[in-house]
DNA sequence: TCAAAAGTGTTTACAATACACCCATGA
DNA sequence: TCATGGGTGTATTGTAAACACTTTTGA
């Protein structure tokens, strides 16, 4: 029996790296958008993509620097966040050894346009992505299945919707990570019937048409599962 | 804009470990049961028990880590794994970091004799679970709830269930995991659906009882996901 | 012939789907 | 008054659940 804990690993001889890497989407013009910086890469001597993320630190938790990072690279604050999957290949990064522990995340809406939008730090078109960093594509293509899934038995989807929102801007949602429409009664039946939604008395006015009801995420905004 | 990952991370100048642990799952005595090596630990001054795992050696992939540790300590091979969840408190280890990638992996039933069984590596009702290393018991119960809801919307109780296998035998599995009877003709109707089963022309004889059919997964033993 | 598990269908309840028209507003 | 999206109900289909008796074998 080798290993065990007790023991000095093996590892202490060899470098090693853990990241986190954050995918962060939200809906713009009816499309799934990733945030990506663009960065320039000494050993491929040319400039691409990647997903917001870096290095932790000796005593942070995995998720608090997803936090930071995040924050400090893009301004992003207070946002939903889930871990997604561990990405370990030994030759992921071509210079040493780093495994990268990604996240999900998601932005409202309404907070989009706040995002830092740079030359070097853009939203992007998840069906138009230029080339990426690393394994990155790999792991957007992930966390885009993650986010598909769920929308089937969660209520994840109100982490893109602004705090007060109508029920046809969820569906525009749904609509675009879907990539299909779906049926405007059926689709209000299924999310009135969520116990997390409640209807207010506040209006979408001003709009050149019938004004639209607004609703808000009852009480805690956290994850409901459905059924 | 710090740690992009070109920069010398700052992480070079502190140890950092990566292991991996294994939540090994068979069904034994219609219970859930989990695999666990007992460990000293210097320490707590105590024994424990832990689950299988250990650190990732330099050019190893994480997968092939969780393989080798298991095969190692356990004499398990050929045996279906999954990606887990990464757990990474600053805390969870007293020494020093260790950030441990968590798999699931599932024994089928008939193999699960073939394992060491010694004082030191024993299967674990997973409700009658002694002490447990570090955050083990969380990792447990993350694991036994992830089987759990993939019950419900894939086949991978397949993964429990000889090569060769009756319904009741596979129904008996349903029922260990999820702590409950099912309903013989509703479960017999719901299994038969699946495409990547099929009916032999072999009986499980010589049972004081009517013989019953045996099945077994067709071509491929992936994965399915249901409907 | 008895015990023990294998095998088999139908009815009912519920959930998901398909589908079309009137309403309220700003321009 | 017109264009635009908001708002509403029912019929149908498909899926899940409840439910009991006959069959085959070894002892």
């Amino acid at each position: 029996m080798i290993n065990t804990l007790t023991q000095l690993p093996s590892s202490t001889a060899w470098l090693l790296h853990v990241s986190t890497d954050i995918v962060v989407f939200t809906i713009k013009q009816n499309h799934l958008q990733v945030l990506l910086r663009q960065r320039y890469s000494e050993t491929l001597k040319k400039s691409d993509w990647a997903l917001p993320g870096g290095y932790i630190r000796p005593t942070e938790p995995l998720e608090d620097s997803a936090v930071r990072t995040l924050a400090h690279q893009t301004g992003i604050g207070n946002v939903y966040l889930e871990q997604l999957y561990t990405f370990g290949r030994p030759d992921r990064h071509p210079k040493s050894r780093v495994i990268t522990v990604a996240y999900l995340a998601l932005i409202p809406v309404d907070h989009a346009a706040d995002i830092i939008d740079s030359p070097n730090i853009r939203w992007h078109d998840v069906s138009q992505l230029p080339d990426l960093y690393l394994d990155h594509a790999e792991i957007i293509k992930l966390a885009r299945s993650r986010l598909v899934s769920k929308l089937a038995y969660s209520t994840i989807a109100l982490q893109l919707a602004p705090a007060l929102f109508t029920l046809s801007e969820l569906q525009q949602i749904y609509e675009a990570i879907l990539e299909e429409s779906l049926d405007k009664r059926n689709f209000r039946k299924r999310v009135l019937a969520w116990e997390c939604i409640e209807s207010t008395k506040q209006q979408r006015a001003n709009r050149s048409h019938r004004p639209a009801r607004l609703y808000r995420c009852s009480k805690t905004n956290e994850l409901h599962y459905i059924k």
